[in-house]
DNA sequence: ATAATATACCTAGTTGTCCTATGTATTTAT
DNA sequence: ATAAATACATAGGACAACTAGGTATATTAT
């Protein structure tokens, strides 16, 4: 029943809207290209569900990190291009500096040095 | 109102058991310790709460990962002792690698390299 | 003496993220 | 013709983390 045991993708919560965040700051993407491209940059480790992206999107969106335009294309099939906002340059570069302090946390942890504080 | 939003403390979601497990892993601890050992050693980063802990520890021996022994002090205030089992040892390495494979994923989608296939 | 803090356990209820499942609609490949 | 890919969306359920409360003893500060 539980698939996750394995496969450690658990990990990934808390962090899906900095990838985003990242992503989007490169240059300005659609939903169903952030899927794709999170995907062949990992080489398949990141395979982001829909029910997992849209809404991380419109939560950016929201809380004013990225704003967002139509492009019509010919036929059906629009897109909604995503651009990060200054006030999402700014929070990205927040979450960069606190994923660092985390790394140096868990290294603390597993760091097999003395516990003691001096 | 969003405390959250600079602490980056969502890092944490999904590290907390293998967090748990590596530290008993070490040695028999009781939760409270757990707690206080976690702070120290990661020089006041981690902070976990007990509605985090409690319910963790209970879950990892639910899943067999981690048993309990209560040691019963002079006066009313008992410990109870958590222990890694064989298959929480096989978990944590499990993790281990888990964490690396996250790692690396991250790490590529962060390099600013090609982002076609080769 | 007494109040506050630290030690030591616990859990019910809320919140929020992620996933499953489903829906709509077009385009391309078989 | 039909399946798969492209492209958006959301309702519902599962679950972890936190808030806030509870119980009880020991120690430290006032």
């Amino acid at each position: 029943m539980r698939l996750n045991m394995t496969t450690g993708r658990d990990l990934v919560k808390g962090s899906t809207d900095s990838l985003v965040l990242y992503l989007i700051s490169e240059k300005p993407m659609y939903g169903y290209q952030i899927i794709k491209e999170l995907e062949k940059k990992s080489q398949g480790y990141f395979k982001f569900k829909e029910g997992t992206l849209y809404p991380a999107l419109h939560r950016l969106e929201n809380t004013g990190l990225i704003d967002s335009q139509w492009e019509i294309l010919p036929g059906g099939r629009n897109r909604r291009y995503y651009r990060i906002t200054t006030k999402g340059q700014r929070t990205l570069a927040e979450k960069r500096s606190q994923w660092r302090d985390f790394l140096v946390a868990i290294n603390l942890v597993l760091q097999p040095g003395t516990s003691d504080a001096r």
